[in-house]
DNA sequence: CTCATAACTTGACACCATGTCAATTGACGC
DNA sequence: GCGTCAATTGACATGGTGTCAAGTTATGAG
């Protein structure tokens, strides 16, 4: 799991993390790892188990990296609901490029690896609790939509912001990235906000 | 690429689509059809050049099945634009769970396999056209909101009907059927619809 | 200085799925 | 009976993950 020389271990993580990057998360293997982190593939497992658990980490490293959760937590300083909404919508969808490669080989592992699965489902599990934060807060204010239960609006929220749908717009249907931000808050907004209550 | 004989491709095409239907489409190996239509994994091959050659057989044979066209094509007998749309919704929209398995193997083979993503991307496409024709029924109609190019409005009614959303909001969230079709109509009208023009 | 240990290397191998090939069997029509 | 075509049998290549045993090297403790 740990091993007491941090040095090779971030190796690896660092390597990893650049040809998931680069790569955008497609055939990279076990080989190319080890080869950029300058040590050997049976080096690897020396440090983790399973490619799964490697890429796990590799998230994780990540995150320490770009700091996620002070950048999601962020939106919860937001006053109101509104403002909440969109700023929780901003900074998931300016995460979501950072996080793309990794996620695409997680995401690719997921029917076939159980740990690569509730991995990924765990960090969006984590995610979804933004989507009900901002929910919840709008309904607090009294302006979400009657059309939708608090529960309803969040699987739609969550659905909506899902890394499939950037990559669908951003990738398939070629949005840059700042109209696919712009566009995201305002479906939201014209979805679950209404007017005072 | 094509035999004589049809029974022995049927009997593969069937086999292929029942264990793609039981299984959700994973897991489901050349040896398991093989197994499953009374011949050898080696004679597969007689009849289809690789897996990702079977695989889109299959959806043909799903389609010729399900008569897909000729439903998806219902919606346009439609009249006015909001019904139009309303009606590839609910086409599209119930067609998904049919389809759900052999799309999400397609779907899984897309990253490594060229004429695999060849030919999910050629269906995406042909579903893309249903979305573009009922934007532009409402936009012909005065329907359209202003928030939206017909473009930008194609590319989220076509985002938003996802194979993938529909995964997220029926298996993940565990919505019924019904409601993911009304829902779906909902956000549609909420999104692009306004009265009169 | 020497010895033990931990990290890493080398080379070999198992597993599993796809795809290939050659030789053989069996049925059917003529 | 003969040829043909579909299918079988058994063997093998490839490519990726994961495992194992034996050998190397650096470092620090005694």
């Amino acid at each position: 799991m740990s091993s007491k020389n941090p040095t090779t271990r971030e190796r690896i993580l660092k390597a990893s993390l650049n040809l998931l990057e680069a790569s955008q998360g497609q055939g990279v293997r076990m080989t190319d790892i080890a080869k950029r982190a300058g040590i050997t593939r049976q080096a690897l497992y020396l440090h983790f188990a399973t490619r799964a658990e490697l890429l796990i980490a590799t998230t994780h490293y990540l995150d320490a990296l770009k700091g996620t959760d002070a950048r999601l937590l962020a939106s919860r300083t937001a006053r109101s609901g509104t403002e909440r909404l969109d700023a929780f919508i901003e900074a998931w969808g300016r995460y979501i490029p950072e996080i793309y490669g990794i996620a695409k080989a997680l995401l690719a592992m997921r029917d076939t690896d159980a740990a690569a699965a509730q991995a990924w489902d765990q960090r969006m599990r984590d995610m979804r609790e933004g989507c009900e934060a901002a929910i919840a807060a709008l309904d607090r204010d009294g302006n979400l939509s009657p059309d939708h239960t608090p529960d309803q609006a969040t699987d739609i929220l969550w659905t909506l912001l899902s890394v499939r749908n950037w990559e669908q717009l951003t990738v398939a249907c070629g949005w840059p990235q700042e109209r696919y931000v712009e566009t995201l808050k305002s479906l939201a907004r014209r979805l679950f906000v209404v007017e005072s209550g």
